[in-house]
DNA sequence: AAAAAAC
């Protein structure tokens, strides 16, 4: 029998046995103690782990790390930093040890070592208790029933090979479905209203006069997987859209912005505003909760913090700011880089009136940003974790907050991200404003939407969609032998490249393969240390790499400049994804290209998914050497240099 | 199934 399995007959390991172990420990403490070289009390080579730290292994970061720091380039930069963190890690690792448990290791991480590192004995009181940290856990199951659904497309998929067989455009079985989701929502809509008008501050007349852009909000995602519950709040989602011709002329001082904020955005770079800007600032401003949607690059970013800035102004009324007031706006976005970003564009705002604003993020040392909130800051840009994490630790005060924003908002609604932010938004004040942006909102949200805003106004762009022209779609259907070289004849180029990869393993990996193959590149995933990752997006941002290849931590929000060619070295698994990616060229109104290089057999399935993002792209045949790929990276082919 | 987000 293997060492390793339980005795057949339902009798425990002897060292499961408490008794056993009770007299075993006894014997031991009679010959003076364990003695060295095992795990746990009962063995009799245990150690403290003050004799003894456990043997250091290399966790993913350092994994990552130390990936990158084969390249040679690194290697004479990073070599005595390395050295720095192995001495480190064994006192860490006391300390973790020495400190009181955290609520959070039991329920969030049961982690193996826990079991390990105690008595036996220890462990069997502890289990029954472990199970019910289980039950106490946040509902999770609501959310998955919740959750706008990807099997939904599973469910259609049989009826669609059908079609497909005969030859039917993907395009026009969508658009079949639509009117049916409307009928639905409709249904549903009395309900609802009656509860909400009782309350409710009057609607603006131009709402009214645009019934026909109601459906426009309609999800993308067909309904049935939502309880009627949401369907109403879907309904509420009318979305109010501004033509864009409206916009001409208006500047942001006559949205109501004041002259300090109006000139500094001229200063970043925004004399007048883009349409998602001039349709959500005035709602802003009137205190209104706002749901905002607006193509990838079209502005959000200033749409909900510049009005933000101005509302704090507006509410201090004659209070004077003093040290250690609480944050009084929040802004919640799903990566650290995203925040960072964020804050980059409305800390001048929020300076140019005499604000603060602080990042609250992970993976840093939370010192300087403790440091902060104690001297005072009006805005605070963060990620959840840390601002839980904070709160918790009672540093962070939210109960001030009365304007609070969710970037990416559909995101922040995901698995594993919802629940932190409803307990973020529960620690705000009760009353607070909510703004919730996002390319790709949709009935996601309903969530948060019925639990924290009131009577919001939707905002969209009419006509926008993120097929509007300025994006140029290709899919490369290629051998998986094939694969390295054409993604590198792809890369070999000299305007600034991102590449996507599904998980960050692959990441690494590409970044080695492309490297071998001579072209330059850097990696940007979560396995990297937080300051890794900013320096390779600084690298791709300041020029001075052409190639980044990243994960989907990268696929929303992140802004370079000029990216020119996005390549997907995997195709995305949502639509919304294959959205966000592709959002990161073609900013701004410029032009861009993406290419998703798949293998023959993912092509069904990429056509699904173009057609769920609406977007038409050629699908050819590639293999290396072939001009398509020149003609993609932008370079002349043999047919231009002859013409 | 993976990615992101906390010491």
């Amino acid at each position: 029998m293997p060492k390793n399995k339980k005795p057949a007959g339902g009798r425990p390991a002897r060292n499961f046995d408490p008794d056993y172990m009770a007299n075993r420990r006894a014997h031991q403490a009679k010959k003076g103690g364990p003695r060295p070289g095992s795990r746990s009390p009962g063995h009799r080579g245990y150690r403290t782990p003050e004799e003894s730290p456990k043997k250091e292994r290399w966790d993913a970061a350092e994994r990552a790390e130390r990936a990158e720091q084969r390249r040679a380039g690194d290697r004479r930069d990073e070599q005595p930093q390395r050295r720095f963190d192995r001495d480190e890690r064994p006192q860490r690792r006391d300390n973790r040890d020495g400190r009181p448990r955290r609520q959070f290791d039991r329920e969030d991480r049961p982690r193996r070592d826990d079991r390990d590192s105690r008595g036996s004995r220890f462990q069997r009181d502890d289990r029954p208790q472990r199970r019910d940290s289980r039950d106490d856990r946040p509902p999770r199951r609501f959310d998955r029933d919740d959750r706008p659904h990807r099997r939904s497309d599973r469910d259609e998929r049989p009826q669609r090979r059908q079609f497909d067989r005969n030859d039917r455009p993907q395009r026009r079985f969508d658009n079949g479905e639509r009117p049916q989701r409307r009928q639905f929502d409709r249904d549903e809509r009395p309900q609802r209203r009656d509860i909400d008008r009782s309350e409710r501050p009057q609607r603006r007349a131009s709402r009214d006069d645009r019934p026909q852009r109601r459906d426009s909000f309609a999800p993308r995602e067909t309904p049935q997987h939502f309880t009627p519950h949401d369907d109403v709040v879907l309904e509420r989602l009318e979305a109010e859209a501004i033509q864009a011709s409206d916009v001409e002329g208006v500047s942001f001082g006559d949205l109501g912005l004041g002259e300090n904020i109006v000139r500094t955005l001229g200063e970043l770079g925004a004399a007048s505003p883009f349409p998602i800007q001039a349709a959500t600032i005035p709602d802003v401003l009137a205190g209104k909760d706002v749901l905002g949607r607006g193509r990838t690059g079209s502005g959000k970013t200033i749409a909900f913090g510049a009005p933000l800035v101005e509302r704090l102004l507006e509410n201090r009324g004659g209070t004077k700011r003093d040290m250690g007031r609480k944050p009084r706006a929040l802004i919640l976005a799903p990566t650290r880089e995203l925040a960072l970003q964020i804050d980059r564009t409305v800390q001048p705002i929020a300076r140019s009136v005499g604000l603060f604003t602080t990042q609250i993020y992970g993976g840093v040392p939370q010192g300087r940003q403790v440091g902060a909130l104690k001297r005072g800051v009006d805005i605070v840009i963060g990620t959840p974790g840390r601002i839980e994490d904070l709160i918790e630790q009672g540093r962070l005060d939210l109960s001030d907050v009365k304007v609070s924003v969710l970037d990416e908002a559909d995101h922040m609604c995901d698995l594993g991200f919802l629940e932190p932010v409803q307990r973020i938004l529960r620690r705000t004040a009760p009353a607070g404003q909510k703004l919730l942006f996002s390319a790709t909102l949709d009935t996601g949200v309903a969530a948060l939407v019925t639990e924290f805003l009131v009577d919001p106004t939707v905002h969209e762009v009419a006509g926008e969609d993120q097929d509007s022209g300025s994006i140029d779609h290709r899919v490369l259907v290629a051998l998986r032998e094939d694969k390295v070289q054409l993604l590198s004849e792809l890369a070999d180029r000299d305007e600034k490249t991102l590449i996507f990869t599904r998980t960050r393993a692959y990441a690494e990996q590409l970044v080695d393969e492309l490297e071998d193959t001579g072209v330059r590149a850097v990696a940007l995933h979560g396995d990297l240390s937080q300051g890794r990752r900013q320096r390779n997006l600084e690298r791709l941002t300041s020029g001075r790499v052409k190639v980044l290849v990243a994960t989907d931590v990268a696929a929303r929000g992140i802004h370079v400049d000029d990216i020119t060619l996005v390549i997907q070295a995997d195709m995305p698994d949502e639509y919304k994804t294959y959205l966000h990616r592709s959002g990161r060229t073609g900013r701004a109104g410029k032009t861009g290209r993406v290419v998703t290089v798949i293998p023959r057999n993912r092509r069904r399935r990429m056509e699904d998914l173009l057609s769920r993002a609406e977007i038409d792209a050629p699908i050819v045949d590639a293999f290396p050497g072939d001009d398509v790929i020149d003609e993609i990276a932008g370079r002349p082919t043999i047919a231009d240099l002859t013409s």
